[in-house]
DNA sequence: GCAGAATGTTAGCCTTGTCTAACTTTATGT
DNA sequence: ACATAAAGTTAGACAAGGCTAACATTCTGC
């Protein structure tokens, strides 16, 4: 495995690299729950909207085919997120509901943190459902403040 | 399913909820995609600090075990990012490092935005790690003036 | 009030990403 | 140089998330 000549750059970092592993061990954990956030938040979205949630709704917003979505609402109600009964809509638990919450004001403040850096509407609304999952409440607080001041 | 009176407060939006769908299957696509540009970042850095990426590494720093990485890397050759023999370590095609190129490139545009916004360098890092791959071209556009004109 | 349309569920398949256990190959130290 | 340690692979399990096809239920318009 070390045929050539294996001191290349020596960069500095001798930390033993499970020390560096974090940031990624993070990001896996933030992977885990974006489905399930984006799940809770639209289905607040779509009771507040249209007064209830419907799979068939959920699918299309979603952009996934409604067994996709039965299946998974299966699990957010084994996890506790939400109440459902067979061919009914769905509804959220207290749980649910503090997590939609959660989801909505961080996705408020990154959407309104994005225009006001000088993004568009619609770039700023896809950009901000990609990102909402990953930003700590710190980088939160900085989105905020710098769109209050500007 | 409608028991109740179902017009509750008729936000506007009457567009199908299908063109609304856009932006998660953006998220969707990217998150496919995101795993594979993990690898091909940290294998490029691999590379360039120990002078080889070797599974184990990969393993310590990604927070996974051995054979999870063995399995990703079989798929990503299958892929045509990266190019292998068995048991020796693992180098990139012109193709992944032109991803891993790109990468590093949104990397530290991220992660100097955010901390020429005021955050702490370690909780920048974990950020940018996970926004890295939800971040438009435009908003890097933006994020890397803001960076440079602070 | 019923027939047909719309919606929801179930079953079964595929892929990805994770793990552990068992095995093979490569590297190392004396 | 060979025994042992370290690294890598393979096999097999499992959960999640996606799909289609087939079936069940509910809604709706006459």
């Amino acid at each position: 495995m070390k045929e050539f000549d294996p001191a290349p750059h020596a960069t500095s970092d001798d930390r033993p690299p499970d020390l560096r592993a974090g940031a990624f061990q993070g990001v896996r954990e933030a992977r885990r729950n974006e489905l399930a956030e984006d799940y809770v938040e639209l289905i607040a979205e779509l009771i507040h909207d249209q007064g209830e949630a419907r799979p068939v709704d959920i699918a299309a917003r979603l952009g996934v085919k409604v067994p996709t979505v039965s299946k998974t609402l299966d699990r957010l109600a084994r996890e506790g997120l939400i109440t459902r009964a067979k061919y009914r809509s769905v509804f959220l638990t207290e749980e649910g509901r503090a997590l939609a919450k959660e989801c909505r004001r961080r996705h408020e403040i990154v959407l309104r943190f994005l225009i006001s850096l000088g993004l568009d509407p619609e770039t700023a609304e896809r950009d901000a459902e990609g990102m909402e999952h990953h930003v700590s409440e710190r980088t939160l607080a900085l989105f905020a403040a710098f769109a209050n001041r500007s």
